[in-house]
DNA sequence: CCCGTAACCTGATTGC
DNA sequence: TGCAATCAGGTTACGG
């Protein structure tokens, strides 16, 4: 489900909700969320008497982070973090619960079960899975569009399939690449090494743009993604191609196409994007 | 090393 | 209507 828009938004609501609450308890109830440590037991004893210090993010990962440790979140496809007093009922697919000492609780709900959580301790957690394979956020100093130059060029592979590669660029998902094309003009299936110096600057650029507006926006919602508050995203309403196969193209009136590539669903204005 | 594909799950929607 | 196939904002393990 959420990209880095999503996930921004998500931070942001958690923390109104979390900040300097202690963990008193922590229940899992499906333990293979929990990838580390193996033992739920000791994911259970590091956690408790913690307080949630910050919440931060790269790419599509929330850190919590608390006194001794960090807990690193990935919420795959459907993945939701709330907040609520512990008498309400918990809703199906919870599957973690981080009972605070003050009557309320941080529940972790994932219908699919894809969603990961691994335990560090501080400053542990960037040379290890899954962090230390990560490529710069997008909105670090560290992405520019020389270093998305000199990535693309060293690859055969299609440049959407490049782009949601986590090791190039971390934060863009299937909405946000298809979003980025488009805005830059550029087809999915352009193959990433015969890009030119000028057609990938355009790539970073509609990609910080893209994301940035739909940061503002709150995030895009297509089917199920709420923030931490229950909110809906906005971006919607701005998308250009995605989820518009069928529809004219907002620039130029062209139905747009969807394809398949590399197994993800893929919109395009064949108009508008140049193929190579 | 690099790349494509199956696997991980459940639920909603599409198609015969 | 019924039921099977397909599809979903993602990543990773495993082979070739």
């Amino acid at each position: 489900m959420p990209e880095l828009p999503e996930v921004e938004t998500i931070k942001e609501t958690l923390k109104q909700l979390c900040i300097h609450k202690t963990i008193a308890d922590v229940t899992v109830h499906w333990s293979n969320i929990v990838k580390c440590p193996d033992d739920t037991d000791q994911f259970k004893y590091q956690l408790i008497g913690q307080t949630i210090r910050d919440i931060t993010r790269k790419g599509k990962f929330l850190l919590f982070q608390l006194d001794d440790v960090v807990l690193v979140s990935h919420l795959r496809m459907e993945g939701k973090f709330g907040v609520h007093p512990a008498h309400k009922p918990v809703p199906k697919h919870t599957h973690v619960i981080f009972a605070f000492n003050n009557g309320e609780e941080l529940r972790y709900n994932d219908v699919r079960k894809f969603g990961t959580m691994h335990l560090f301790a501080k400053g542990d957690e960037w040379g290890h899975k899954p962090l230390n394979q990560l490529g710069p956020d997008p909105f670090d100093a560290t992405f520019t569009p020389e270093y998305l130059y000199q990535r693309l060029k060293k690859t055969e592979r299609v440049v959407k399939t490049v782009l949601l590669d986590q090791t190039v660029v971390a934060g863009l998902g299937n909405i946000y690449v298809d979003e980025t094309l488009f805005k830059a003009n550029i087809h999915p299936l352009h193959k990433a090494n015969k890009l030119k110096k000028k057609e990938s600057k355009a790539i970073w650029e509609a990609s910080i743009a893209t994301l940035r507006e739909a940061v503002d926006q709150g995030g895009t919602t297509i089917r199920s993604y709420v923030n931490s508050q229950g909110d809906i995203g906005m971006f919607q309403q701005r998308l250009f191609v995605y989820g518009r196969d069928g529809d004219p193209c907002k620039m130029c009136g062209r139905a747009i196409v969807k394809m398949k590539i590399g197994d993800r669903g893929t919109h395009v204005c064949v108009s508008c994007q140049k193929m190579k």
